[in-house]
DNA sequence: TTACTATATGAGTATATAGTCATATAACCC
DNA sequence: GGGTTATATGACTATATACTCATATAGTAA
């Protein structure tokens, strides 16, 4: 069975993972990899309101996968720690090979 | 601006990453670690209704991430990309990163 | 066949999350 | 000071998700 220590570990993963488990964050993400951005060029970016994007910022921020810092009258934000980028190339491989399953249907038809 | 491929990518990523983003989900990926198992025994496991795991487990099947098989009366279920445990350690370097800054401010106080 | 077990799923409820709009705050420039 | 801009947040709605219970299905064993 699962242990009370074990459970909170699993908690804490589960609030990091939460924390990019949508299509505008990971696209956030994937922008902040070429350099830091303010919300306004984010929004610009992602196509969505800056109201929407400066609360999925603050969401990624808690989960502790991005820094922000002002400058000016602009908040800029950056990728904390970049193994989250390795992530990607985690979830990457896992489609892939959702790919090559679907063409092994196909070529079996 | 995105463009619609990309934005496509990132839905299917997203849908990967959100298969795997809830405490239960990861306790399960943690257990299949060790080698397969029925939906009986994860149930066990995590502590919870083998209804509510059925579907936990359905839902990281379509999302690749688990395969399963029939075996008499039971469902055996298996990690399929071992790199989602790689993916663990990505979050896990996140957890640490915080618990150093945590650290830091205590030092600081 | 009947009884039993493991799993899956429909229907319902409760909760969480995303997105929008309006408004507040802070920093800037005049 | 007043006006403007960037960001954050409260309040709301719409939608998605998790969970439970009851039931269906498929295999096993008597």
């Amino acid at each position: 069975m699962l242990d009370a220590k074990k459970q909170l570990l699993f908690d804490r993963q589960a609030e990091v993972v939460k924390a990019v488990a949508h299509p505008l964050r990971i696209a956030i993400v994937n922008y902040l990899r070429d350099g830091e951005q303010c919300v306004c060029d984010i929004a610009e970016y992602v196509d969505s309101e800056r109201s929407n994007v400066s609360r999925h910022l603050s969401v990624m921020v808690a989960a502790g996968i991005l820094e922000s810092r002002k400058e000016g009258l602009k908040v800029i934000y950056t990728l904390k720690t970049p193994c989250i980028l390795k992530f990607f190339e985690c979830i990457t491989e896992v489609l892939r090979q959702q790919i090559e399953d679907s063409e092994e249907l196909l070529k079996a038809m």
